[in-house]
DNA sequence: GTTGTCCTTTCAATCGATTGCACTATTGAC
DNA sequence: GTCAATAGTGCAATCGATTGAAAGGACAAC
């Protein structure tokens, strides 16, 4: 009557229950054909009855496998950037999602990197499968020679010259075109653009302001060219300095909506008018955009997408198949910060 | 001449080139005294020769260990929470970088968890040496369960009757009143509470709230109670809903910085003015709440340094050590979004 | 020469699973 | 009755390390 629920934990002891040797029940619970049906189903309803549940680490030891994909945030030592942008955490719940529908776990690593090639041989690589780095940061050459050693690797970022890994990410230029012709065609004739160009997702986006303005005839300056990594304050710092110096701007287009956000927040605290005097056109469309005051106008990828793709993509290699790159769409989201009249909720009441 | 860089992969590889047994050449390498100094440096050298590396993954199935943590965010499974909110980044980091300090990894584990039991026998627990659950969501018994099997684990959250647990926590409680009290103080007389009370820590804050209004010998209001989870749109809706009905308030406490920051939206979309009409205080301090127009006043926790003390927890329990639960302390950060007076910038230009 | 001691090193079991191959019944064909 | 084919099960190696116990060699004491 009572349960019986005395602990079973290995497969000897669930074969020695069985009266079978260690081989058999686990090709029972693997469902092989070599077994009789009868002999399944009673290893079966005796490690139902006893509890028992396989080790899987034994088991992926065995295997030579993990079952685990390693995700790499590429993070600027420059800028101490320390993961505080919300771009990055709906990356790592898209992956983490679309891992775990592949019974995959994530493996998270996110000192910051100065030299990927020593991750070759750290846990990073030994106890994963495979692994994802998001952005590049300026270890192409690098990210190519672990490649070049057949690692199952995926990397978030921008093509670069002499890519040898495979690339999943977005159209930076065509995205930093968008922003800047929106604001463009909107009058505006002296837009700066804002983010560090070292960073190759960085620069295509400011290939596309570049292409606008030539596009509109208008020269480019290099005041209005704000060279600022991914971080809130020294975003705040540049426009505080391109105030002071009195650089001409009616518009800015931002590396990503943090910055945007900090942009639009020191401009009116210097007493500017957002988007009267100055518009702001942001990157990825976080959650936040849209309840800034004004509602922040931003070139939007679909990040959860590309958490799929990313995981399919390393799935891929690690099965040993071709994999190619992958470009995701850009759009552009207008919303009131650049001057756009006002755009309906995104949300309603439930 | 040419580096002789064989791979050398395994332990038995090197002691073959070395000419003695496994064993010898794995007390050489983790200095046991039981090797002579000679043999000691003739197997170093050639393990960094031949650069091997050890199979960490080998040894730590060995050991019955795995220097992993699992991290488990409890989201609610009602708010569909996808992770969207950057205290959960913060936390993140913040663990992350302990473990890393510590010679950990970081697996992460963030599906919506209905039933924590379920764990046990997962990949969460069997693949890791020890378990950090970011909230306790309404699991706190079945917590109680899985901390009473001796798994060491620790939990963020808030202190409920018959706690088993480890515990690491702010003060919520506190944290709550600090909120409500200041806006009293400022003379505000309507005060609203924004958040989800299933939830344990946010229940805390909601009961500091209480006190203050007791002390200022005000009501409390039901309407004035806005049951919402931690999501922006359903902090939009409920605002929405409660300006629609014509509830009187004057001012808001709201269970995290993006609920504050979305009702700040919502309210000065509907013609109200912050704070003039309506104050609102956050919960956390995000770094973007710095940057709100008006800036978001917010109670603070230290969350880097709550990622350093779970993680410390949890390694102490995997040590077999007592440990003890810790409390965070919670301090108001006053900004213009309560209608104080102007607060100097956080940070200055570098 | 025998014995005991000490210092090194090797042997072999172990962690918990998977799997190629060998082995034993059972069955059917001749 | 003998033999081959087939189905079902067990043996033992394997993944790559650690570690208690046994063994080997050198040396000193008796």
């Amino acid at each position: 009557m009572p349960p019986a629920q005395q602990k079973v934990t290995t497969l000897q002891e669930l074969a020695d229950l069985a009266g079978v040797s260690r081989a058999t029940a686990s090709r029972a619970l693997s469902d092989s054909t070599l077994i009789s049906d009868k002999t399944k189903s009673k290893i079966r309803s005796l490690a139902q009855k006893h509890n028992y549940r396989i080790n899987e680490r034994a088991r992926d030891f065995r295997l030579q496998r993990s079952r685990v994909i390693s995700v790499v945030f590429m993070l600027d030592n420059q800028s101490e950037q320390h993961m505080s942008d919300p771009f990055f955490l709906e990356m790592l719940g898209g992956i983490a999602d679309s891992l775990a529908q592949h019974d995959y776990d994530l493996l998270l690593a996110h000192a910051p990197i100065d030299n990927v090639e020593h991750l070759r041989d750290s846990r990073v690589f030994r106890n994963a499968d495979g692994v994802i780095f998001i952005g590049q940061g300026e270890q192409h050459e690098r990210l190519n020679a672990l490649a070049a050693q057949g690692r199952p690797m995926v990397i978030w970022g921008s093509k670069l010259p002499n890519k040898q890994y495979c690339l999943v990410g977005g159209e930076n230029e065509h995205g930093g075109y968008l922003a800047a012709n929106h604001l463009l065609k909107l009058g505006r004739r002296h837009v700066a653009f804002c983010g560090r160009i070292d960073i190759p997702e960085v620069a295509a986006r400011y290939r596309g302001y570049q292409r606008a303005l030539a596009e509109f005839g208008i020269a480019e300056h290099a005041d209005r060219v704000l060279d600022v990594p991914f971080d809130m304050r020294r975003a705040q710092a540049a426009f505080c300095a391109v105030l002071e110096r009195r650089v001409r701007f009616d518009a800015a287009v931002c590396a990503s909506d943090v910055m945007a956000l900090s942009a639009m927040a020191t401009l009116s605290e210097a007493g500017m008018r957002v988007p009267e005097d100055i518009a702001v056109v942001g990157y990825d469309d976080i959650g936040l955009a849209a309840y800034s005051r004004p509602p922040l106008t931003s070139v939007r990828q679909n990040i959860r997408w590309a958490g799929r793709v990313l995981v399919e993509s390393v799935l891929g290699l690690i099965n040993g198949e071709q994999v190619g790159d992958t470009s995701l769409a850009s759009t552009l989201l207008v919303r009131r910060s650049c001057g756009a009249p006002p755009a309906p909720p995104r949300a309603t009441a439930s």
